[in-house]
DNA sequence: CTAGGGTTAG
């Protein structure tokens, strides 16, 4: 009766006639159909009982519309459909319209759909409650949750754990995680794990994560969604390291993780840019034979191309069995920061060609890889065919592309009209982004005009005054150089710190400028003047315009070479090993001065680098950089 | 006869 392919009908009806049956007998395939739902086999199921004579009956009904609520894609006027041909329907089959409802394109028509139930006289139960607030929270109901929470009260529900979670659920989903906190203050004893774990996600959501900490203490039980819920406060809070530790402690006590607690460790390590803990990851995914589904398929590409393994990414893109649109986001976009602009381009037009439809997310990759290639009349092209094939609004960052892909190639007045044409509010990240392509193209005039505009409106953040002084140090107006240096310092711009990172046998090694506290220090500086003399005997003359202060020469030679990335370079040479590329993880770009010594490195000492800094990859190998020295 | 909490991309 449930195979995949049409039974014959008549045959069956010949068999017996159907008023022998009782309703018992459909009982074995609902319950097969809600573990495994099927359309088809669900519409097949419909006929029998049509046949039969029972499409009034409520209760069978209720069964068919408990699988089409669970059905992963319904037609939703299927649902309506069945529900009609019921002569009387009861609270059991209203319910499981209210789960259609909830999963539908407006979950909010459930509340409507209450009140006609109450106009009919069929009184809700528990059940009804769980579902109707589930679809407010779907559909960010706040003012009908709080109305249906009154009904919740007034009709005795109030006591429920269910109707409780789920209204705790619905007002963190509303951003109202005081309410939530209400609810669950009310009733201490009426608690269970998934109580505990709502308010969590509600106080994760709302960004406390101290909260969180303290809740997650003093729960009585903790599941693995319990440490899920607590690993992504960490996470999406921006706490890292944090996160990766709470997965250590969660290992530690012996609990199996599961797809969501892997893939959001794996962009936590992506985010980091930690490799070997991203390793880690892939060996407990394959050591418990975890399914690779497209979301974690996904991550795992994600947190390759964040680590500097293109190489990886790719291969693990073209043995994955399924993709989504996510994934080709994801690979794109790597492709894109690596660099490797044509093959992005490659892999967008393959996608084109299976059919996909691009969005936003797609195309910030395509342009970006335009940009990276210098394919400017390519970039155009994408950029036209987004807003008019594809209907996509531009938004900041897609501006943001083309300025880019514009400056670099030199187009400086096809950009300013983009930025004065095209953008509602005139963005100041366009203007830096322009700003750049003045600095590397060595146009003093529109440079300094842009600088200083920038520096007008906003004198606190330290990045601009540092590009114009680059832009004056590169035509060798050293006074100029001297003037805005001393302007930052007299204001007392908000620097931020710049870091590197490397890591090494699962520790990670994190140098700022000048450090001296590691504790192999003695040996770094060792290395470090090693390095110099080899890099020096190449022919290496440091560039001082990348020293920030205005102090002696001499001085100015010891600030660049205590860069925080050049210490941890010289320790990747102490620790890695001979053949290996060394990684380095960076939160701010890369120096001119650095970016220059890294490249001679690469070649005379035969090693490749790959340093990630705020926006990309350099891939230093001998003598060049994948950048093509434009970032 | 039906129920609840956690997941990727710029």
């Amino acid at each position: 009766m449930f195979a995949n392919k049409p039974v014959p009908l008549l045959s069956f009806t010949t068999k017996a006639s159907y008023s022998q049956f009782s309703t018992a007998i459909f009982h074995p395939f609902f319950s097969s159909l809600r573990a495994n739902p099927s359309l088809f086999q669900t519409k097949q199921a419909h006929a029998h009982i049509i046949i039969s004579g029972l499409a009034g009956n409520a209760s069978l009904m209720g069964h068919l519309l408990t699988i089409l609520a669970l059905s992963p894609s319904t037609p939703f006027d299927y649902s309506q459909s069945i529900y009609q041909t019921i002569t009387n329907p009861n609270v059991f089959a209203s319910n499981n319209m209210i789960r259609c409802f909830a999963k539908s394109e407006s979950p909010l028509k459930s509340v409507l759909f209450y009140s006609s139930m109450l106009r009919n006289c069929v009184r809700p139960n528990n059940y009804s409650f769980t579902f109707l607030l589930q679809a407010c929270g779907k559909g960010i109901g706040f003012n009908e949750g709080v109305q249906l929470h009154g009904h919740v009260v007034k009709l005795g529900f109030g006591e429920d754990v269910y109707v409780r979670n789920a209204l705790i659920h619905l007002y963190s989903s509303c951003c109202k995680v005081e309410s939530s906190k209400k609810v669950f203050d009310e009733s201490p004893h009426n608690r269970d794990v998934i109580t505990w774990n709502a308010m969590l996600a509600g106080f994760a959501r709302d960004g406390r994560v101290d909260v969180v900490e303290s809740m997650f203490d003093e729960m009585p039980e903790r599941d693995v969604i319990s440490w899920n819920t607590m690993i992504m406060a960490y996470v999406h809070n921006g706490k890292l390291e944090e996160g990766l530790e709470c997965f250590r402690r969660m290992r530690g006590i012996g609990l199996i993780p599961n797809e969501a607690t892997l893939v959001t460790v794996l962009s936590a390590s992506a985010q980091l840019g930690l490799i070997e803990h991203g390793r880690l990851v892939q060996s407990i995914i394959d050591s418990l034979n975890i399914p690779l589904t497209v979301t974690l398929g996904t991550a795992l590409l994600d947190m390759y191309a964040k680590c500097g393994c293109i190489e990886q990414s790719r291969l693990l893109f073209d043995k994955m069995p399924q993709r989504d649109i996510s994934t080709w986001n994801v690979m794109i976009c790597g492709m894109a920061s690596h660099g490797r602009g044509k093959e992005a381009i490659a892999l967008f037009e393959r996608f084109l060609n299976e059919g996909i439809r691009p969005v936003n997310v797609t195309f910030i990759g395509v342009l970006n890889a335009c940009s990276r290639a210098g394919l400017v009349k390519e970039g155009k092209r994408y950029f036209k065919l987004m807003t008019d094939n594809y209907g996509i609004e531009p938004e900041m960052e897609h501006y943001g592309c083309m300025v880019d892909l514009l400056g670099r190639a030199g187009l400086v007045s096809e950009a300013i009209e983009m930025i004065e044409n095209k953008v509602v509010s005139p963005n100041p990240v366009l203007w830096a982004t322009l700003l750049c392509a003045c600095r590397i193209h060595g146009l003093i005039e529109l440079g300094e005009n842009i600088g200083n505009k920038l520096i007008e409106l906003d004198p606190s953040y330290d990045g601009h005054y540092v590009q114009l002084a680059n832009i004056y140090a590169k035509s060798r107006k050293w006074d100029e150089v001297i003037r805005v240096r001393r302007l930052m310092a007299e204001r007392n711009t908000n620097k931020i710190a710049g870091w590197s990172l490397i890591e090494t046998q699962g520790r990670v090694h994190q140098f700022v400028a000048g450090d001296r506290k590691h504790e192999r220090s003695l040996e770094i500086h060792k290395m470090l003047e090693v390095i110099e003399t080899r890099v020096a005997e190449a022919g290496y003359v440091p560039n001082l315009s990348s020293v920030l202060h205005d102090i002696g020469e001499e001085e100015k030679e010891n600030a660049i070479r205590v860069h925080s990335e050049r210490l941890a370079i010289a320790f990747g040479f102490l620790v890695i090993g001979a053949g290996d590329c060394i990684r380095i993880v960076k939160n701010l770009r890369v120096c001119t001065d650095c970016h220059e010594v890294s490249k001679i490195i690469s070649r005379v000492f035969e090693r490749e680098i790959i340093v990630r800094d705020g926006s990309r990859f350099h891939h230093f190998k001998e003598g060049k950089c994948s950048c093509l020295d434009y970032w």
